[in-house]
DNA sequence: GATGAATGAGGATTCATTCAT
DNA sequence: CATGAATGAATCCTCATTCAT
């Protein structure tokens, strides 16, 4: 049967979803130009009409995940006030996305990525170094506005942050889904609190959860 | 020009080794059996005689791996007294271990460890939460002789302490090593300590700063 | 040099007839994928997009030949009538079929083709003990139309059918050709004739023979 | 464990045994050095004390055979007298022991013992027609005492007796053992005396027969 | 005589990619 | 645009054989 003909932009953001789907299923080094096609519903061939090789198609999955990561960020930005509120739902969001893109942290990960390829490396540390501006930022305004503590270095904040979800990805991929990233987000993020908020906000909180109990 | 005759035992650490190195250098995918032998110095049918396949040489450097994490744990407990001395110090340890074996987080990471080997997976997943519980199993030491506060959660206190070094990992790795990841690790510490020690330990702490500045 | 495009229906003829003269001509131990596909004109690997794997490539040859050998017995059955002569055209196309096709006795006799295939041998048997059943049959029809004696056992005449042609086609496959096993089968037909055939057919075959000289 | 110290005539022996019963196990084709060495309990490298190569012991192996095929006319010279009896006896002698050595038929068919060998060829070519020629013999000797048509050609006999075996040894083979090769050496020797006793021999037999019943 | 290590010559697949239709 | 055939590079693994001890 001769699939559809059907325009190049369209292809290539099928071709791109299918090849996230896929990494996602079983991995980058899994990833196979005929796996892609018949995701699609084309034959491999009729792929190179559309990207020039399979690095094209994986530099595109990058720019894929690069999107979604910092439209998170913009997201929280719009829908949330506040760094410390600003980061807890980042922070679910993130562990959602994880958990929904299985993908995100296989590529970022993956060394198949990289194989020959040093620049490739450079543009996943700059997608990386983005998001983490990103977070760095809103704890430069919590710094600012008061709610996170002056002599919290904001970059090592940043890391930290990622520190909270990063291993729990880790976990949950190897553990094959068993380990609850969520529950582990919602048990550290209060001691995360406690390791950058000001003391004033602390007290406050700690009244907080007297009130409630 | 033969080989000079080598015991098996010496070679198939040699071959282990090759293997480990070839790993942090270029990634588990690119790991090839000719690749081995050529970097021990033999001819590639010559590594069967030492391993059967090379399922068998990637199992082996899991062990490997597996042996030198929890070698760091042992050596802590045995030099360094305290929980939070002990965390302090495998922390330090742990980052300086990542940044002379590039391959720990590679293996780890990798998809193409786990190619159609579910098993092999859960060999991973046993080796880290293997690590994460002697952590955890300081942590509840911490809580016990009142160092560490008795509100944290052992098991998250022990992936947070892992977060603290991973995402520096990954950084580090994705920027070719141009990110400082001991930097990383002392200027992650406080924050950290800051989170799980109770308030008597905090406020010596921060005495014990106030001295020194 | 890039070989001509070609379809694959008639690629994988071109497959399974080369595979076929390449075991007439090395036996099917030295049949290598290589050599087919050099006999073929085209590379190794093309021969993958027309075959799964070579077992399949072996399956087809034994499809070949058994469609091969039936079709001996169709011919015959529409050409010959009359249970003797149909034995007897039977015995010399045989004859004939098995020195334009060396291959035949090779891949029946074969281990290489049974090596850890055990459906493979059941296939074998079934081809010839289909052949043997339609020589059986031939062999009922004679004794109902009174032509073989009636204490002929159907089965034990048919395997002795093929014991007129087997051997000689052993000692023609041996004897590099040196072996004429046309006249083996021209000489062992009388004596076959005379342990099957009623005692009316040999006095009017006997009575034959003498106008005949 | 260091195998004993044994004299080359005796390992020899131990050899070209353990390498009869492992074609008959597994064919021609998986006859292995290694495994051979196994089951004659040393190392594969020191089998090439006792042999220069892999061909020398199939030669071996075919001398063996040779052997054991005509000692089995021998004997039956010895016990039986007259050449009906005598070709009776070799007739179930000969299905005893293709039972007992599946190897004889896998060697004598195997391409794997002729592949760039055709000298090898001619040397299985030799025992064959060795053994056919005893066969001839004892017909000739039917022929000259009166119990064999005169007009039986010996050769043609002696190559159909073998057909009254052969194809019942492949069928056997590729059945798996499924097939009653004494029970077909039974059923064909009635027919195959017919064709080429004399006629008193017949009658004879054929009131013997109705004696009996 | 026996051993264990090393060798080298294959041999089957896989896969990204090219090209004519 | 899509297709199907062909390509070539790469990779794992097997096995007979050699060689020093």
């Amino acid at each position: 049967m001769r699939a559809q003909k059907t325009e190049t932009e369209v292809r290539q953001e099928q071709i791109v979803t299918a090849a996230l789907e896929l990494i996602g299923a079983q991995g980058v080094n899994a990833l196979s130009i005929a796996g892609i096609a018949e995701r699609v519903g084309i034959v491999p061939s009729a792929l190179y009409r559309h990207f020039k090789c399979k690095d094209d198609v994986l530099d595109a999955v990058l720019d894929l995940l690069k999107a979604r990561l910092l439209s998170n960020v913009t997201q929280v930005r719009k829908e949330t006030p506040g760094a410390l509120p600003r980061l807890k739902s980042l922070l679910m969001r993130h562990a959602r996305m994880l958990s929904e893109n299985r993908a995100i942290p296989l590529v970022v990960f993956s060394d198949g990525i990289y194989a020959g390829r040093p620049e490739r490396k450079a543009k996943v540390a700059a997608i990386i170094t983005g998001y983490l501006s990103k977070i760095q930022h809103i704890v430069e305004e919590g710094i600012q506005d008061g709610s996170i503590r002056k002599d919290v270095v904001p970059v090592t904040a940043s890391v930290m942050f990622l520190g909270m979800i990063l291993p729990a990805a880790v976990l949950w991929n190897v553990s094959e889904g068993n380990f609850d990233m969520n529950a582990h987000a919602e048990n550290a993020w209060p001691a995360f609190v406690r390791c950058i908020s000001t003391e004033e906000h602390n007290i406050k909180s700690y009244m907080k959860t007297c009130e409630e109990t």
